[in-house]
Formats: structure tokens, C-alpha cells, sequence
DNA sequence: AATAATTTTTAGATTTACCTAAAAATAAAA
DNA sequence: TTTTATTTTTAGGTAAATCTAAAAATTATT
């Protein structure tokens, strides 16, 4: 049994290990909006748990425990996303606080029935896998918006910033998930993409072509 | 802004000023499964927050906020409630602990928009009735079973005892909401109750006569 | 390889919500 | 109206999660 604060500290652990092997203690200091101190303080109890294994300077890493623990959160903040979505209404842009403090509700049961109750939803409102109740999910296989060439066809599948802003501003494009979508141009200038969709054309930046991701379907 | 223990305080007290004027530390203590010293502690922050009044050895009142914050933290366990067992297909006697979490969540706007998607009800599964989002609801007006004469009938329409043992005990016996009554006969031995419904008749003893609300439909 | 810069850890405090044990106030009983 | 019992509060301490400031280890740079 975790506390509130140990359940965040395992979740934020589990998304940086998808981006390095070896997770810094700075890393996650600054993605808890905590102190480094603070870190390493929760790291040795977390290491004494058995949740994450710990060499002193080394970083840590997720132990299969720790893993399941993290996986589990996971789910339970993707379930409640859909549920926010597509029960109450709320924009994909909206739900993301309240999912935090939702994800900690402690039942079994509860994700179980709220499972079943949206209908075993496989991916959450921004495209993010959802593990089962065994932690299983599968590797989702996406493209980023920024790598296909001019005449490039998919569908927008996911986005991999979950800001507010970032969110509207798609949503203001017409670029939502499901979206069929073409590369049109590129502009050699400062690297901005055309889109081509099926009823309009928009241009976006580079930045925001880094964040959308694209289930490919073929290469033209 | 009050903290999960906080709000459990002022819940607590909200439910014990129902009964008696000045609330007891001892009360709250035994309530809150927690120390004399330790809800003294407590009271003497709340006073200094506002959220109560409190003359030392003299017990508690809530203020207007406090009163105001507590009957919300009621409205969110209520609401919470009834979505487990209209939407996530959960026994009344299994929702208590879950909501107990659940009513901690803080979002103004997931709160009215679960209000609305369950059709703003004015009842919890177990008759409760649950305020709206100013706070206001409809003093109940119940009279508990045990009150009743032979030949008096009525309807179930609450619950004085919200303990899991109770409640299946009653669903055994086919005792719930909505379901109507008539008193056949009082023993006068144990005081145990007889009790006629619309398809059988069964016997309960005093002590579950007195937990089950009814809200009469005429005397005989 | 020595020095500088960065990262991480230790040491010592703070805050919240508890606790125990003892003292003080209030209520009940002789 | 004392004495006794009960209730409540104070005093002093603990554990969890945080902090600042300083020390230690690691990494990068000359």
C-alpha cells in the first residue's frame, strides 16, 4: 500500500524510464516540482520498499513491482480521462488535473466496473494506450507528424504534449484524433508543415508538428 | 482550500450537529476513530480558519462557511454514491468506502457536470437526501419503522444506519427503497415487528425497526 | 590529469496530523 | 459541598514529506 505521494513518485519515474534508461534524480525533481533533496529522500524509502532499485548517484530504475505499481496508476488516470470525456462532456483538454487526483482512488472494484462501464476502452482521449487489469498494453507503433515527407498520408492517432494550450490549439485546427490527414508542403523557411484534411488545408509549426502523432497508412 | 483530514472534520461535526447542539470532542474523537488530543489539536486550527466556533471545554459549532463547506463534501458523497450503484451497477451496501475517497476530489465543474449526468437526483441509494449546488435540500421528514402502530403502512424511504451487515441484512429480507409497508403485528415479548409487503411478510426485531425511515402514507 | 561545473546527497529544520501521559476543568455522586 | 468520575486540554514527541544550506561525488572542460 502506497501513500498519495509515493504513487507519484513511481508514475513519474515510469514516464521518464520511457525516455532514458536510468532516471536522474534532477529529472524527477523537476517533473514533481519538488527539490532535489526532496528526491532523494523519497527514492531511498521508495528503494526500501522494494519499488525501484537504487545505486547512490546512479539514478533509478522500476522494479517489477514498482512497475506494476506505476502501469496500475496509469490505467486508472487514462480510465478516468475517458470517463470525463465521454460521460461528462469535459474537452480533451480539460481533464487532466482532475484524472490526477482521480487515479488515486483505491478499489479494485471501482476501475474494474468503470472499466467495463466505458465499454473496455483501449485508448484514453489523447490517443495514450490503456493497459488492461493485468498491466497489459499494446507498444503503440506511432509516427511522429514531423518525420513524414511531403505526400505522406495517416491518421492522427495521439499527441505527446498534453498541455491545455497546446490541446485548443488543435482542437481549433481541426486537428483531433481520428483526423485523416496529408502532407502537403513544407516550408523550407522555418520548417512549418501544410496539412491537407479532408474539407481544409492549415499550416502548423515545427513545434507543433513534433506532437502529433500519426498511425501511418502507407507512404505515398 | 482545506485539506482531505479538514474536510473530514467538518463532515464529522456537520453529521454529530444533527443530533446534539454543541458537539463533543470526545464525540468527534470516538467518530473519527482518533484521540481526544488529537481532534483538540484539530479544533483549535478550524476555529482558527473560520470554519468553527469553539469555547474551550464547551465543544463545537460550525460557522456559516464551515456549515457551507461541510454540506458540499456531503453533496459529493452523495452524488458519488449514487453513481456507483445507477451507473457502475455497485450494492448500497458496498458504495460507503469508495465514496468516502470520491467526496475529497476537487472540481467545482466535475461535480455539476456528474450532477447533471445522473439526472440531478434528490436521494442517495440510501434515502439521503442530496443538497444541491447552493447547498439547499428538503428537510426529510421521516418516522422510523419502530415508531409505527398496527395497521399503519408507509413507504421505505431511508435508512438510519449505513452498515454493510444492515443493509444486506434488510435486502435479504427484501426491506428497500420505494418498497411499501404495513405493520401487522408488534410482539410484545422482544418488541419485534411484523411487517407485511406487497408479497410476503417477514418479522424484525426492534433494533432494525428502528434504522429503517418511513415516510407515511396515512394512518390507519 | 587537474580544475571547474554539475549533480546528488547529507544534515538539520519545518509542518501536518497524529500519539501518550499528565494536568486542568467540568459534571456527577455521595 | 466535598469527593469522585469524566471530559478536555496541555506538554512533549513521532513520522511523513517537504525545505535550505553545505558537503560529497560525478561529469565535463581545459
Amino acid at each position: 500500500m502506497q501513500s498519495y505521494t509515493e504513487e507519484n513518485y513511481l508514475k513519474t519515474i515510469y514516464h521518464l524510464a520511457e525516455k532514458t534508461i536510468n532516471v536522474q534524480t534532477n529529472a524527477i525533481a523537476e517533473q514533481m516540482q519538488t527539490k532535489p533533496a526532496s528526491v532523494t529522500d523519497m527514492i531511498k524509502k521508495l528503494a526500501d520498499k522494494g519499488l525501484i532499485d537504487y545505486i547512490k548517484y546512479q539514478g533509478v530504475t522500476l522494479t517489477e513491482t514498482g512497475k506494476n505499481t506505476a502501469i496500475d496508476i496509469v490505467r486508472k488516470h487514462r480510465l478516468w480521462e475517458v470517463f470525463l470525456v465521454d460521460k461528462l462532456n469535459f474537452k480533451w483538454d480539460e481533464v487532466h488535473d482532475v484524472a490526477e487526483e482521480l487515479e488515486h482512488i483505491k478499489s479494485v472494484e471501482l476501475i474494474e466496473r468503470l472499466d467495463e462501464f466505458l465499454g473496455f476502452p483501449k485508448a484514453d482521449p489523447h490517443g495514450d494506450p490503456i493497459p488492461d487489469k493485468n498491466g497489459r498494453f499494446a507498444k503503440t507503433q506511432f509516427i511522429k507528424l514531423i518525420e513524414l515527407k511531403v505526400g505522406d498520408s495517416g491518421t492522427i492517432t495521439g499527441v505527446s504534449q498534453h498541455s491545455s494550450p497546446f490541446l485548443k490549439h488543435l482542437e481549433k485546427l481541426g486537428l483531433t484524433l481520428g483526423k485523416q490527414i496529408q502532407v502537403s508542403d513544407v516550408t523550407d523557411f522555418d520548417g512549418s508543415v501544410e496539412i491537407r484534411l479532408s474539407d481544409k488545408q492549415v499550416n502548423i509549426s515545427r513545434e507543433v508538428a513534433k506532437h502529433i502523432l500519426i498511425s501511418s497508412n502507407g507512404k505515398n
